[in-house]
DNA sequence: TTTCTGACA
DNA sequence: TGTCAGCA
């Protein structure tokens, strides 16, 4: 149902809340926006409300942040996530399969590997590997 | 009292 | 990321 959606993006609470639930401080959560992995309403003095999406997308990202993965690699997550979504609306009816998903999936390893060597705290690397077991 | 942006370490 | 300043 579409009714569903509405209210999981419906902007509920500040980011007051949303620190306790998600254990994020107020600085991350903003840093995570300033990288548009979120994108919560403002309301009053610019405020910042987050929905149920909101919440679970951060939930999503603070586990992958204690997976050891770096915003770079989330960003390239995120946006292969959203590229399925797109190609999965797009797709007309039964047509072809998933003929790029794999082909992405490589791509995606490939870049993340190349991101995880950027910082290397010296031991974040088998744990950017293991995400892909 | 809480949140916001910008900035420095 | 933490933290402080100066606003709204």
């Amino acid at each position: 149902m579409t009714g569903s959606k509405i209210r999981r993006s419906m902007p509920l609470f500040p980011i007051g809340p949303v620190m306790q639930l998600t254990e994020l401080t107020a600085r991350q959560i903003r840093y995570y926006e300033e990288h548009q992995l979120i994108s919560p309403a403002r309301s009053e003095g610019n405020r910042r409300m987050f929905s149920l999406n909101d919440i679970d997308k951060l939930l999503e990202i603070k586990d992958l942040i204690d997976q050891g993965i770096n915003l770079a690699g989330i960003k390239q997550l995120f946006f292969v996530k959203n590229q399925d979504v797109l190609a999965a609306d797009l797709r007309p009816v039964k047509t072809d399969r998933e003929l790029s998903n794999d082909e992405i999936r490589r791509h995606l390893r490939k870049e993340i590997v190349q991101a995880g060597r950027f910082n290397h705290p010296s031991s974040t690397q088998g744990n950017v590997t293991r995400f892909f077991h």
